[in-house]
RNA sequence: GCUCAAGUGGCGGAAUUGGUAGACGCGCUGGAUUCAAAAUCCAGUUCUUUCGGGAGUGUGGGUUCGAUUCCCACCUUGAGUACCA
């Protein structure tokens, strides 16, 4: 009987689904295992194949684990909300919640094609009500917290205000904006509500503040910073300005400690560690308070080196800096407006882009030396951002590179303070190869005693302190968009009130368009009916507004990461209750994942605001843990093989080219392209092969041979561009001007690069008119060019799994996908080699089904039979347990060679090796254990024990190699003793004819091993 | 610039307490079967060779009886990050 895959996959995919067979319970005796995949955002362009080989490397996971005998958790949802949908709204007034609709439902006929062992009866959607409601619920909770330094948690902001009546905010040690200003409880009690409401936004964990964005009025539309090049939009080139707009944001920064020492306890890979650590930027130094002279004002700074504090030679400040204004002399006052005029044009990131030019201006001021009391030149400086630490820094030239930089540019002096060192050519950073000189009380200490001693004796003069300053910068949370979670907030006053969580969720409302206001209002603001009624506790109508009762609704979309940061409680809700976002038993039973798996690209975005958000739902009690994923496994890119077809553009080539640039005016410039495209299009368009690219453009015009390079064109053409550019010339000639790589549908593309030019014209769906295309053939066919690169629809270089499974069967996909090489690195796919895995399920269906049915008795297994299995039995779990899926394929592979070499037909061994297999052939295994017998599904069978006794051997063929070069092999007993190994292999033959005379230096001798003799 | 990862046949890749380099598969070559094709099966396939052998895991050193594996320097590629004081 022949293997039917397409049958026996649908059989089985149909069996899982009605009987539920991968649906998890939330109360069993096995120990439970919690494996999840990073949801999908469904695109409208559906799964490729390299979309499924993380999903397939978790199932495979969460299915060997089942064997094993836990109760396991493998689900799966959408992340819904997301720009594409909005995009595509705003091009054809479809709404976002049908294309998300029509997307998740082409997804899903996808995922079931390959087999998944999910539990679809959790799904997830971020974008439904049900859900996003408990999103909204958790930004409350966000807004409800405050962060104590003390305990170092998060506590209820109602704690804060009777904190406060009581003590005023003298006492307590919390996060805060602005923790210079101090109030009693008398002065706390007696503030209006309004007042108190603004200090309390100081301290809530998500908090309304104003934020520096980028605006374009002409495109209505906050722009991000690399939408900007030059200072204006990079889509219409409209000026952007710096606009402070009223955002909210997370303070995840009270969080920077605790999401840096977690992922001590988290089983995650090195490198994303490093760069969630690099993203926290922890630095430990000191601030520095300096006097300025004359001045009653004092300039903080940040420094991780204040052993170099005698170093000191001048101050920066950002140009933004607030003290500016103020610390400048009258004298220098025209230089400074002017360069921070300058300066203001360039964007943050510009201004990071370009660190070659040294630019700064003096402000006449002088600080003073905290220890010296020397005067300090302070001065402005665009290498200083304003966004890191104090937005000032001391400088100290021969320790810093860029101070010395600075210092050298404006001549500025450069004291030496290290002992030894030449600084005459650049600064000396390396702290750990010298000591301090010339600094007073520092001189002969090394880098780590002089900086105990420099923050000491800045604190006895109470100017500084230890510091540990970090990087990481609280979350803008407000997006100006339509298609994301509303915020439950309506605005009395201009402050910002929580709608209570019985009247969630707050549903998105209709809008007619989903662009902009006119008025550079989010697209919210075009809802009629977005308005808080507080009478009735409802959303109204906007006319109704009066102040009194109803108040205009939040106007900003959460941004796409929020409905992420907690998806994974949700599917632990076996009922997904309405009263809570996941109830206290399924909390309890599952705890965190286990497992989780998905792309490295959420390193610092994602897999941290998870964190951030599990930490404060652990801190307010609503969880349990402090972490979300325990193990986390990044899967590497599958790329695509793209192919490309070169197109050759023409220009005019005439003996006036200079001429023509010279005279010519913007019209005639555009009527001569023109031409020149007109000119392109009769030649219609022209296709060389690849190997024409090493050719020289007039070796290529030569083969190209085309009419148009022909007289009564010439003529035509020199009439035409006369009349243009009011030039007369009797000759022109077009030219090749350049060969333009297309990328074309690998669909169009045999196994030889042979391009199928009939079926390419024919496409409907193409950028590119190939319509009227000429192919340059090469002994009659074209050949493309490939490139590997990205696989992504815009490349064309997509390859969509149902036509895989339509023609290998999903098995052979899974077998595939695994068997292309390790997991978490980046592999090209090549669609030709899945006959390798699919001749492989050929293979193990003949080893169990003959031609007249089973193949398989209850014949007493053979000692070779044993082996086989056990052998495989013992790699599979090793390479399951470590992720090393592609060996365990070949591992299948072998173990079925041999059998069928064996001609083994013993149940005792080939049902056993059924269970190996079905986690990743799940399809066939059901099948075949089927026919064994069984009604039961093979998903919960016991996975095969491994016993060492069948893998012992009694002989060993010996490597024996001379000077450690493997020359020839020898059978020996296994235990046979050191000695008489030695004398057997100087006896041999081959031994004597390799030394040829010569007497051994030594014999190394590790039984069970090698021998090695040293000649 | 900094951080991390990786360099092995024509290709994907395998080989870890240092012990037979190239498992397994693709591709390719030859053969069987077939009217033919598909499918299937068998043999071969790192390079080189005077057919004895010799060389070989990015390059150059080192440690070792023995190095793809450990150490040092360098080169290349990929990813992330960037005036972070």
């Amino acid at each position: 009987m022949k293997y039917d895959f397409n049958d026996i996959e649908k059989k089985w995919q149909d069996h899982w689904a009605k009987n539920q067979t991968f649906k998890a319970s939330n109360a069993s005796d096995k120990p439970k295992y919690y494996v999840l995949d990073m949801f999908p955002y469904p695109s409208g362009a559906g799964l490729h194949v390299g979309h499924p080989l993380g999903y397939i490397a978790s199932d495979i996971y969460a299915r060997y684990k089942r064997h094993k005998g836990f109760n396991v958790l493998h689900p799966q949802g959408y992340d819904s909300f997301g720009l594409p949908a909005e995009q595509y709204a705003i091009q054809t007034g479809q709404h976002p919640a049908l294309t998300t609709e029509t997307n998740i439902a082409t997804y899903r006929r996808q995922l079931d094609k390959i087999g998944f062992s999910f539990d679809w009866s959790r799904e997830v959607r971020t974008s439904n009500p049900e859900y996003y409601k408990w999103t909204q619920w958790i930004f409350i909770q966000l807004y409800e917290s405050y962060y104590c330094n003390d305990d170092n948690k998060a506590k209820d902001i109602k704690e804060l205000t009777s904190i406060f009546s009581a003590e005023g905010n003298t006492t307590i040690n919390a996060v805060c904006d602005d923790d210079t200003s101090s109030f009693s409880a008398e002065e706390w009690n007696a503030m209006s509500s309004e007042a108190q409401q603004r200090i309390l936004l100081q301290y809530r964990l998500t908090y309304l503040a104003e934020t520096e964005v980028n605006w374009c009025p002409a495109l209505g539309t906050v722009l991000a910073n690399d939408e900007i090049v030059n200072g204006v939009s990079e889509r219409g080139g409209h000026p952007v300005i710096r606009k402070k707009m009223t955002q909210w944001s997370m303070r995840i920064s009270a969080y920077a400690e605790r999401l840096l020492q977690g992922l001590d306890t988290i089983d995650w890979t090195d490198s994303l560690k490093e760069s969630q650590r690099n993203w926290i930027g922890k630095s430990v130094g000191a601030s520095v308070t300096f006097n300025v002279k004359d001045h009653d004002a004092t300039i903080d700074v940040f420094t991780t080196r204040p052993d170099t504090i005698f170093g000191v030679s001048f101050m920066t400040l950002a140009p933004e800096h607030e003290l500016v204004d103020k610390i400048t002399t009258p004298e220098q006052k025209e230089a400074v407006e002017t360069y921070i005029e300058k300066t203001a044009k360039r964007s943050e990131r510009d201004r990071m882009a370009d660190v070659k030019t040294i630019s700064g201006v003096f402000t006449g001021a002088y600080a003073e030396h905290p220890f010296t009391k020397e005067p300090i030149q302070i001065w402005i400086g665009d290498y200083v951002l304003a966004s890191y630490g104090t937005g000032a820094v001391m400088a100290v030239p021969c320790g810093d590179q860029r101070d010395y930089d600075f210092a050298r540019h404006f001549d500025i002096a450069i004291p030496n303070i290290f002992d030894g060192v030449d600084i005459s050519e650049e600064a000396f950073a390396d702290k750990d190869k010298t000591v301090i000189a010339n600094s007073d009380f520092l001189n002969g200490m090394n880098y780590k005693k002089a900086t105990k001693r420099a923050i000491y004796e800045l604190e006895q003069l109470g100017q500084g302190e230890g510091k540990t300053n970090y990087r990481l910068r609280d979350a803008v949370f407000s997006r100006q968009r339509y298609w994301g979670e509303p915020f439950p907030v309506y605005y009395v006053n201009g402050m910002p009130q929580m709608i209570e969580t019985e009247h969630l969720p707050i549903r998105l409302p209709e809008v007619e368009k989903y662009l902009p206001t006119e008025t550079g209002e989010p697209p919210l603001g075009r809802a009629d009916v977005w308005a808080w009624c507080t009478e009735s506790n409802t959303v109204v109508s906007n006319d109704k507004i009066d102040n009194e009762t109803v108040h205009p609704l939040e106007l900003n979309t959460m941004p796409g990461w929020a409905g992420s940061s907690w998806y994974f409680f949700r599917y632990m809700e076996d009922a997904m209750r309405e009263e809570t976002f996941a109830s206290k038993g399924a909390l309890d039973y599952w705890e965190n994942v286990d497992l989780y798996i998905g792309g490295s690209e959420h390193a610092t975005g994602h897999l941290l605001y998870s964190r951030f958000w599990v930490k404060l739902l652990k801190d307010r009690g609503f969880v349990n843990v402090e972490e979300p994923f325990k193990k986390l496994i990044n899967q590497g890119m599958i790329l695509g093989t793209s192919a490309f077809v070169y197109k050759v553009r023409f220009s005019i080539d005439s003996a006036f080219d200079s001429e023509l640039y010279k005279n010519i005016n913007s019209d005639s410039l555009k009527r001569f392209y023109e031409f020149e495209n007109e000119l392109t299009r009769r030649l219609g368009n022209l296709f060389i092969p690849k190997a024409y690219l090493n050719k020289k453009n007039n070796e290529i015009e030569n083969l190209l041979n085309v009419s148009l390079f022909k007289k009564e064109y010439v003529t035509e053409w020199s009439n035409r561009l006369s009349e243009i550019i009011g030039i007369n010339e009797d000759r022109v000639y077009l030219k090749l001007q350049y060969i333009d790589p297309i990328h074309i549908k690998v669909d169009y593309v045999n196994a030889s690069d042979e391009l199928d030019i009939e079926g390419l014209k024919e496409d409907k769906e193409f950028g590119q008119d190939f319509k009227n295309a000429k192919f340059i053939l090469e002994e009659g066919v074209y050949k493309v060019g490939r490139e590997i690169e990205k696989m992504s629809k815009s490349k064309k270089n997509v390859v969509n799994p149902d036509a895989i499974c339509e023609q290998y069967g999903a098995d052979s996909l899974r077998l595939y996908e695994m068997f292309l090489g390790p997991l978490e690195q980046a592999k090209p796919w090549n669609t030709a080699g899945i006959t390798g895995v699919h001749g492989f399920l050929k293979k193990l269906w003949k080893l169990y089904v003959g031609e007249n049915g089973l193949n398989v008795n209850d014949a007493e297994p053979t000692k070779d039979n044993l082996k086989t299995l056990h052998k495989t039995i013992k790699k599979v779990e090793e390479d399951i347990e470590n992720f090393s899926f592609n060996t365990s394929v070949s591992t299948f592979m072998i173990a079925v060679n041999e059998l069928t070499a064996q001609k083994c037909t013993s149940k005792a061994v080939l049902e056993p090796l059924l269970t190996l297999i079905s986690p990743y052939a799940p399809h066939i295994a059901e099948e075949l254990y089927n026919r064994l017998g069984h009604n039961e599904s093979i998903s919960t069978a016991a996975f095969p024990t491994f016993d060492a006794s069948h893998l012992v051997e009694s002989s060993k063929n010996y490597p024996i190699s001379f000077n450690g070069k493997m020359r020839f092999t020898l059978e020996l007993p296994m235990d046979m003793n050191k000695e008489d190994i030695e004398k057997t292999v100087m006896a041999h033959e081959k031994t004597i004819a390799q030394l040829d005379g010569r007497e051994p230096k030594k014999v190394i001798v590790v039984p069970g091993k090698i021998v090695n003799i040293v000649g």
